[in-house]
RNA sequence: GCCGGGGUGGCGAAAUCGGUAGACGCAAGGGACUUAAAAUCCCUUGGGAGGCAACUCCCGUACAGGUUCGAGUCCUGUCCUCGGCACCA
């Protein structure tokens, strides 16, 4: 044998990428495409410690989903940028002491670098930057369509506040009361004038639409959560001084058990319903409960607080005078932020009466005697006076229409959504594009006026006023109303990252366009998005925004589209030693040295034979061997076949598995199944090594079907095989059906269940004949043996049971 | 508490419709080559019992039941685990 030699990934891939930039190779027409798949990945943050594994590992799923399409004869646009402002990055920049708009550029820098060394197709020519003033400019052109659309608005609320980030931070970066960004921080409650986005207005359109979409059940039922909607009615409860109370419940059947009400502390019926000799101890009670956050709040587990009013009102359906109370269990921002607790049936108001003195009625009774606070759904009415005896379900619906004729009920559904604030009062972000006039109130800056430039401030640290920094730059700060013509001031707050995100996969086929924040015609052509891939853990906050932007786009006409994301698929997460990646941890794992050690392509396999794509997995250096191993003995048996030069026909066996592997690679790529289409690779390949002589027609079709995986290694086989072009215009192979089911298949015996043998028979036997065959086996005559047969079941191809 | 996903060898995992459990890979053990090591190649490898042997038998997919000729897969209950939501009325 002549001399081969050695697999070197570090100058071959090098080669590689070198020639697919000269030769234009990952950018297709996009004015012309023939079959145009836009294959649409989550872009980065570009953080200071650079893309880790993590990061690498949803990118190799989602290019060598592009990479596959491609060889299908896809024009595959695969355009890549970075999500570069926000707190994270402006956080950074403050414990290292540089400015963001030097820190991100280097950044971007080192991803760059990264992206390309990995080996992915993206086409540089659409890399697009949030920060980018040609970017932002048209997340301030969203903003004003949807100002001028009465979507974007200003509301002063109740805000978390959080005291480290010194800013306001969404409910979604609220997890369990502490800041998302710093999880030993407590976010506390404020109120200031917010701009939100009625993302509540299209609830329960995003909740329709859901349904419709090519997405994993997993992460709409996620969605689907957020969302939250319940089905229920507004009851009214009268004081006798008149007042109309109304109460959010989704059990009205338990009407005739609500034995007090509830209203929040904040509630604005507080003060007229509060009896004089009450007076000082509920407004001592409404200024401990402002004091404390929003968040402590919400911590289910403690113990009930609240005080009596001293008023009551008039339960609609028994007709008597129950006590009002105010508690801090009840939420001013859910329902109408008034309830009536039904103590019997809900463990909340059990807990609160229990506590409280309060009555108890039992309205509910199911199987044998549960103990309360029962909450049961399938029980019938007791103590509700001429609805006793019914089911529930239909107690529910009587009821309210029994209420709604006296006026005193409203069928309703609430959601659990709350609106969207996008204001921060921080440095790093697109300004919001607004100035405020005393005479006009907040007008819009005019569409030719943008981008306001987010001005280079040095000291850009925020402070504890609730105010941007931005606040403290005059000369930016005033301005003239654009309106009429007065003084001015610049709206100070920058909008949340998520609105940055929400649409950057309109831009990427535009990215040239100064003067239209899309083209309409590459619009049409390419969006929305053929394939999405992406981490679950935007399932909820990105793809909802982004769905709800894109919606209203579509409503005002700039949008052809209704959803952005038809088709999404979540890939799981990395983990290093049982525990997600983090800094803090210190277990961050950064691809550099696996690539310069073992190679991209051996690096980009073992990520996705590690685990499923679609679950993610621990990364453990120690098995990535395997893969390059495998991808050593392709590169010797490629050069043997070469060398070899043989022109043999393929053994019937190598053919059938070759048909069986197409079959099972071409499936299982485009199930994104990654990790079992490695292994049928890997078969192959062994089965190919077992022939006394590699015949390089059977090593083609595996070249082609690894292009995708291992995309360098893939074209310098391709061309050693003697190919001109790259191995991304070749065809995807063909299989075919009769040949992969060819030749003989063994059929297991089994009698009552248990398997005692084999015949091996051609593919397609009779019955008949497999039953005759299976007979005269040993093992099965031994059991068979004296008894009479009382069944026989027959799979064709693969097996017979005699049931005796 | 509510809503999802999951529990299979020493390890990562496979197993279209209910039809040979453990493919593929790692690790481990044995052997070949080598002065030696690495690399490479070959063999063994779920547990147990029996046999000189080609082999044979029993057990085995978290646990307890059920349906079925046949269950990792379907049904009921229990335990554990991961993720999401959570005074949401």
């Amino acid at each position: 044998m002549r001399d081969i030699p050695s697999y070197d990934p570090a100058s071959l891939e090098a080669k590689w990428q070198a020639r697919w930039t000269e030769r234009h190779t990952n950018e297709p027409d996009l004015d012309q495409p023939r079959r145009p798949f836009y294959n649409l990945m989550m872009f980065p943050y570009p953080s200071a410690e650079g893309l880790h594994v993590g990061n690498m590992f949803a990118f190799t799923g989602a290019d060598i989903y592009g990479r596959f399409k491609r060889l299908h004869g896809c024009d595959v646009f695969e355009p890549i940028g970075f999500d570069a402002f926000g707190l994270h990055s402006e956080n950074y920049a403050l414990a290292v002491g540089t400015h963001p708009a030097k820190l991100i550029p280097q950044n971007i820098e080192t991803f760059r670098r990264q992206l390309r060394r990995f080996g992915g197709m993206f086409d540089w020519r659409h890399e697009l930057s949030t920060t980018d003033p040609r970017y932002y400019k048209w997340t301030q052109w969203i903003f004003l369509q949807l100002f001028k659309a009465g979507i974007a608005f200003r509301k002063k609320a109740a805000v978390n506040w959080c005291p480290k980030d010194m800013s306001v931070v969404a409910n979604e970066q609220v997890i369990n009361g502490y800041c998302e960004r710093h999880p030993d921080t407590k976010v506390e409650q404020r109120f200031l004038e917010q701009w939100f986005f009625h993302i509540t207005r299209y609830a329960e359109r995003l909740l329709r639409t859901l349904d419709r979409l090519d997405w994993s059940d997993s992460t709409r039922t996620l969605q689907r959560n957020w969302i939250g909607r319940s089905e229920g009615a507004e009851l009214i409860f009268e004081t006798p001084a008149g007042a109309k109370i109304p109460v959010f419940t989704t059990r009205p059947d338990t009407v005739f058990g609500a034995t007090y009400l509830v209203l929040a502390p904040e509630h604005p019926f507080v003060d007229q319903l509060t009896a004089e000799e009450q007076r000082r101890q509920v407004n001592a009670y409404r200024r401990e409960v402002q004091g404390k956050d929003l968040v402590s709040r919400r911590v289910g587990d403690k113990t009930k607080t609240g005080v009596f009013l001293g008023s009551y009102a008039r339960n609609p359906a028994t007709g008597e005078a129950i006590p009002i109370w105010i508690a801090d269990y009840v939420l001013m921002e859910y329902g109408t932020g008034a309830i009536m607790a039904v103590p019997a049936h809900d463990k909340r108001d059990f807990e609160f009466a229990t506590r409280f003195n309060l009555p108890i009625r039992e309205v509910v009774r199911g199987g044998a005697g549960e103990p309360l606070p029962s909450v049961t759904e399938d029980g019938v009415l007791v103590n509700s006076g001429e609805f006793d005896g019914l089911p529930c379900r239909e107690a529910r619906r009587r009821i309210v229409a029994w209420l709604q004729a006296k006026g005193l009920a409203t069928p309703q559904v609430q959601y659990r959504l709350h609106d969207w604030c996008i204001s921060r009062q921080r440095y790093w972000g697109p300004p919001i594009p607004i100035i405020h006039c005393d005479r006009c109130g907040p007008v819009g800056v005019p569409e030719q006026d943008l981008p306001v430039l987010l001005p280079m401030i040095e000291d850009f640290r925020p402070d504890a006023s609730g105010v941007s920094p931005l606040a403290r730059h005059k000369e930016w700060y005033y301005a003239k109303c654009p309106q009429c013509g007065a003084q001015g001031r610049r709206e100070t707050d920058v909008s949340d990252t998520f609105l940055d995100s929400a649409w950057y996969y309109l831009r990427y086929p535009s990215t040239e366009f100064d003067d239209r924040p899309w083209d309409p015609k590459r619009s049409t052509t390419w969006l929305p998005p053929t394939s999405y891939i992406g981490g679950n853990e935007h399932a909820v906050l990105h793809l909802l925004y982004s769905r709800f932007v894109t919606m209203v786009l579509q409503e005002l006409g700039h949008v052809h589209f209704e959803e952005p994301f038809p088709k999404f698929r979540a890939h799981g997460l990395i983990i290093k030693d049982g525990a997600k990646m983090s800094k803090s941890r210190g277990n961050v794992v950064i691809p550099d040295a696996y690539i310069q050690k073992w190679g991209a392509d051996t690096l980009r396999m073992y990520l996705m034979f590690l685990g499923p794509f679609q679950e993610g997995g621990d990364f453990r250096d120690t098995t990535i061997i395997g893969v390059r191993r495998f991808l050593d003995k392709l590169w010797t048996a490629a050069h043997e076949a070469v060398a070899a030069d043989s022109a043999s026909r393929l053994s019937a066996e190598v053919e059938r598995k070759l048909h069986q592997t197409i079959k099972r690679v071409t499936t299982d790529t485009e199930r994104l199944d990654y990790n079992t289409a490695i292994s049928a690779m890997m078969e192959y390949l062994n089965t190919v090594r077992d022939e006394p002589v590699v015949a390089r027609q059977s090593l083609e079709p595996l070249v082609v079907m690894l292009a995708p995986y291992a995309p360098h290694l893939a074209e310098e086989l391709w061309s050693l095989f003697g190919h001109e072009r790259s191995v991304f215009t070749a065809p995807w192979p063909a299989f075919d059906e009769r040949l992969a089911a060819a030749g003989d298949v063994e059929v297991v015996v089994q009698v009552n269940g248990k398997v005692r043998g084999r015949v091996t028979v051609s593919r397609g036997a009779s019955e008949a004949e497999v039953v005759a065959r299976a007979m005269q086996d040993e093992a099965v005559r031994k059991f068979v043996n004296g008894k009479s047969l009382r069944k026989t079941i027959y799979v064709q191809d693969r097996l017979v049971n005699f049931v005796v």
